[in-house]
RNA sequence: GCCCCGGCGGUGUAGCCCGGUCUAUCAUCCGGGCCUGUCGAGCCCGGGACCCGGGUUCAAAUCCCGGCCGGGGCGCCA
């Protein structure tokens, strides 16, 4: 390796050890009698010290002649240094250019200067070098890190289903279409059959994250034409509170790793992430619509609800909370009915934002292909789909959570954008 | 797709309402100089910009029209 040591390893008690770091030049001071090097790496800042009667004058020199955001190697010894920040420094003896920087920089990763998020996202590795974009990513880390812990103690196998897809679809959603040879093909908007198709396999616990691809010309700070959707599917289930009693536990096990693994990400972010309490409130589609109609905001039984009730419901509930028994005619032909009238759905809300929704299946025949018909969409289409369900297919249910929303909850972020690393919009298909 | 707001050096901005005095403000930045303890270093000198097209006018960064791009809101979004 070219560097043995990271900048945050670099620490007072290894005062006169030799190190050889590694990274970009953040900052240059120069005193003239002696310069001040920040040396930045993935771990953090290192103050290389270069007084003119200690270091080797070839390096002297060099130091000021440095771009900021050129790559640099450094050898020199560790020195406790009360004046120093953090109270220790390196003085270097070797410096060595790897790479060096353009000037003009698009945007200034030391964030002296604000930079529109548009100018960041077209500057996008500049802007992942400041401080808060990596908190959020290093966050995201941990998060789908959890989520796995998580879903593999319970016994849940990480699957992963096909993105390309034939043109039989769930309906609802725009597809993207893409050339597949002489076929009709589109970009998946979600997991959803394929992993009931395990729930026939014998799999009974799957989970997937993966992305899912949307072509709706939304123009939102919450939505993105390509998504990372985590998704279960579960099988023997009773009904659908099995499945909202893992997304519950999920959820509050993910605040928790992120409240003990990243204090220092969520106080760069500046947020204090609360405890979720479980379970979480439940209240039917009807009541959530009785109580928006006490807090002004009106909304027609059989409508999906609109942002202002979203927003509303985020203002009313600290925490999140499920809405359950959707009438069937919000929800698609695969879940499972109640009763003539609601369905076996639920969506989960937090802070305005839906971040999940999910169902009990309908894991009969006939039934599924009535609801079908009744949907307007033709059983042929979903030939392969629906040969699952004829040799014997469980009770099932699962759903899918949004991973970008959920960090937007996490990170206090207000902008989907900001929790993807390349984002993928209506306009941006750069970088 | 609709509504509102906006587009000025590499970046973030002031100026626009009420056209001239704008050879356009400030910070950061870039180049040069001074400085041996900086940590948003300081000081001195220099550099760099009015989104595009059309119009009104003696005169447009400023007013009008169109386009493109962006931000927010809404819609769309199993």
């Amino acid at each position: 390796m070219l560097k043995d040591t990271q900048a945050a390893e670099v620490t007072p008690d290894r005062d006169g050890e030799e190190v050889t770091l590694a990274g970009w030049v953040h900052e240059i001071r120069d005193l003239g009698g002696i310069k001040f090097l920040l040396l930045r790496d993935r771990s953090g800042i290192v103050q290389i010290t270069c007084p003119r009667q200690k270091v080797p004058e070839e390096v002297f020199e060099k130091v000021p002649k440095l771009k900021k955001e050129s790559v640099i190697r450094v050898r020199g010894t560790v020195q406790a240094n009360e004046q120093a920040p953090g109270g220790v420094e390196v003085i270097p003896e070797e410096l060595e250019v790897l790479s060096e920087s353009e000037t003009h920089l698009p945007l200034d990763p030391t964030g002296k200067v604000d930079a529109d998020l548009d100018t960041r996202l077209d500057a996008r590795v500049l802007d992942l070098r400041r401080e808060e974009p990596r908190a959020v990513f290093r966050i995201r880390d941990v998060v789908t890190t959890a989520i796995r812990e998580f879903l593999e103690d319970r016994g849940f196998i990480e699957v992963h289903t096909p993105k390309i897809i034939a043109s039989a679809t769930e309906g609802g959603t725009e597809l993207f279409p893409v050339v597949y040879f002489e076929q009709d093909a589109y970009l998946a908007q979600s997991p959803q059959l394929y992993k009931q198709m395990l729930m026939a396999a014998g799999f009974e616990r799957v989970y997937e994250i993966g992305p899912i691809f949307r072509a709706e010309e939304h123009n939102t700070r919450r939505h993105l034409n390509e998504a990372i959707s985590v998704d279960i599917e579960m099988s023997f289930i009773e009904s659908e509170e099995d499945v909202m009693r893992v997304l519950e536990e999920l959820l509050a096990h993910v605040f928790r790793r992120v409240t003990e693994e990243c204090e220092e990400e969520l106080k760069t972010l500046d947020v204090e992430l609360p405890e979720l309490e479980t379970p979480f409130e439940r209240l039917t589609y009807e009541e959530t619509l009785d109580l928006l109609s006490e807090h002004g905001v009106e909304v027609e039984w059989g409508e999906d609800l609109p942002t202002e009730a979203e927003r509303k419901l985020g203002e009313i509930f600290d925490e999140p909370i499920f809405i359950t028994e959707w009438p069937r005619e919000t929800r698609p032909f695969y879940t499972m009915a109640k009763d003539d009238e609601v369905t076996r759905a639920f969506d989960l809300m937090y802070q305005g934002l839906e971040l999940a929704s999910g169902a009990q299946r309908e894991h009969r025949y006939e039934i599924l292909v009535n609801q079908i018909k009744e949907q307007g969409l033709n059983p042929d289409d979903f030939k392969h789909y629906l040969e699952a369900f004829k040799y014997g297919m469980p009770p099932h249910g699962g759903w899918g959570l949004g991973l970008e929303r959920t960090l937007m909850t996490i990170t206090g972020m207000e902008n989907i954008r900001e929790v993807t690393l390349f984002p993928r919009d209506r306009k941006r298909l750069h970088p």
